[in-house]
DNA sequence: CGTATTTGACCGGCGC
DNA sequence: GCGCCGGTCAAATACG
């Protein structure tokens, strides 16, 4: 359990408008907590601005809260950490995307599947453990602990307002998401939906119009690369790199400003999934790994050979501490499977959706929503026809329906097929 | 021999 | 324009 980690996720949007909106509310508060950040607050310039940090940090907190689950304590660290991860994090704002759709559909493929677990989770939610099946859910590390999965994460509306879900939801990790650039794109509230889609949609675009915001130009805008959505989690953990189930490549690896820990770039190894992630350890409490993904996986997951995912039990993990390679942490990350879901959720309509998201999932037990949200999660929000922003989109299509649906089938051909996977 | 990682060069954006 | 910077490319290298 000591691996435990929590993870927390919230979402990164750089939306500026949103941000600034925050900023009004919470504009004063934040601005003492600023001073009191400091350290954290290098980082913020870089990643984002020191005013959506303050609001980000605002959210994050609630998120936080706690994990919960059976295991034990691990929740204290984790919700001190997420203060001040929170506050590094800044940037992210504004909703969350993601994935808990992906559970669901994952359950549906395996019925080991964590996701499965999740849903239970979910449904009963709240409250319930969450770190149970968080662990199975990802792949990784249980073996060695790790980790991570105790909590899982949630994701979080991290939209200004914030959930806190904390209460009931076991887990504590928070999550937030946003669409980069968008926040520029905003402006045109077209290109923001762009690019964001995932989450946009309902809330932003809202909120956005709400916030008046000058901003830069848009310029490019569409153009030029649109941008996916983004979302970050934090995961407690003292092995960098996690497994999520999907495969990594890392491309880059650059030092970060005011901390002694590397960021790593990796991209996901699928062809014609162009999604992305960043990975690096909070200077504040190194106990703390950051992720971020951008972008959507076109691809249900590759799983490895075997059943589950990842191996759940396996091991791997561990030692990891050293480099690892090629995977790196986990992550839930949006799936698309969802897509039919029903889902219950009506979020959106309610004017920020992120809001509901957040509410919803919190009080479902967190996750869960957005698959069906439809429209704006990147899961599967997606669709084709977006995907194409960046690369191929033509890919993904087909293929991603088509796997997703049959869940169960593909994991069956999963397993025979191929991947392989390498597990090691 | 195929693939993943390492790591410095490169590039575009931004502030000055 | 210049230099800083985050991010990416890609040649060289590791690995198995
Ligand atoms: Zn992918």
């Amino acid at each position: 359990y000591h691996h435990l980690i929590d993870s927390i996720f919230f979402s990164l949007t750089y939306m500026e408008k949103k941000i600034e909106k925050d900023l009004h509310h919470h504009h004063h508060h934040h601005q003492q907590h600023q001073k009191e950040i400091k350290n954290t607050e290098t980082k913020i310039e870089q990643h984002q601005e020191q005013k959506i940090s303050q609001a980000s940090s605002n959210i994050m907190a609630n998120l936080v809260t706690s994990s919960s689950s059976d295991h034990h304590h691990h929740h204290h660290q984790l919700e001190l950490a997420a203060g001040n991860l929170s506050s590094i994090f800044g940037d992210t704002s504004s909703s969350l995307p993601f994935p808990y759709s992906y559970f669901e559909d994952h359950s549906s493929n395996n019925p080991n599947s964590f996701l499965d677990l999740l849903r239970q989770d979910h449904q009963f939610a709240s409250s319930s453990n969450s770190s149970s099946f968080s662990f199975d859910a990802f792949p990784l590390p249980n073996n060695n602990t790790n980790p991570f999965f105790t909590d899982m994460p949630l994701p979080q509306a991290e939209s200004s307002e914030v959930v806190n879900t904390a209460p009931t939801s076991p887990n504590s990790t928070s999550v937030s998401s946003s669409s980069n650039e968008a926040a520029n794109d905003n402006n045109n509230s077209i290109g923001k939906e762009v690019t964001v889609k995932d989450q946009e949609e309902g809330d932003q675009q809202q909120e956005q119009k709400g916030t008046t915001k000058p901003q830069l130009k848009a310029k490019k805008k569409n153009q030029k690369k649109a941008r996916e959505a983004r979302f970050a989690f934090l995961t407690k953990s003292d092995i960098d790199n996690l497994d999520d189930g999907y495969r990594w490549r890392k491309y880059g690896q650059k030092a970060v400003k005011n901390s002694p820990y590397p960021r790593s770039y990796y991209r996901c190894t699928t062809v014609g999934c162009g999604v992305k992630k960043r990975v690096e350890r909070s200077s504040d409490d190194s106990s703390i790994v950051m992720t971020t993904y951008e972008g959507q996986h076109t691809h249900p997951f590759p799983m490895t050979p075997r059943g589950h995912i990842g191996m759940l039990t396996s091991p791997i993990l561990d030692h990891g501490a050293t480099t690892a390679s090629s995977s790196s942490f986990s992550i839930p990350q949006p799936r698309y499977l969802l897509a039919q879901h029903h889902q219950p959720y009506n979020m959106y309509n309610n004017n920020n959706n992120s809001l509901s998201m957040v509410n919803r999932s919190s009080s479902d037990g967190t996750f869960v929503n957005l698959g069906p949200t439809s429209s704006s999660f990147p899961g599967f929000g997606y669709d084709m026809s977006q995907a194409s922003t960046s690369t191929s989109s033509s890919i993904r299509d087909h293929g991603l329906l088509q796997d997703i649906l049959p869940s169960q089938i593909r994991s069956d051909s999963i397993n025979t097929q191929t991947n392989e996977e390498v597990r090691k």
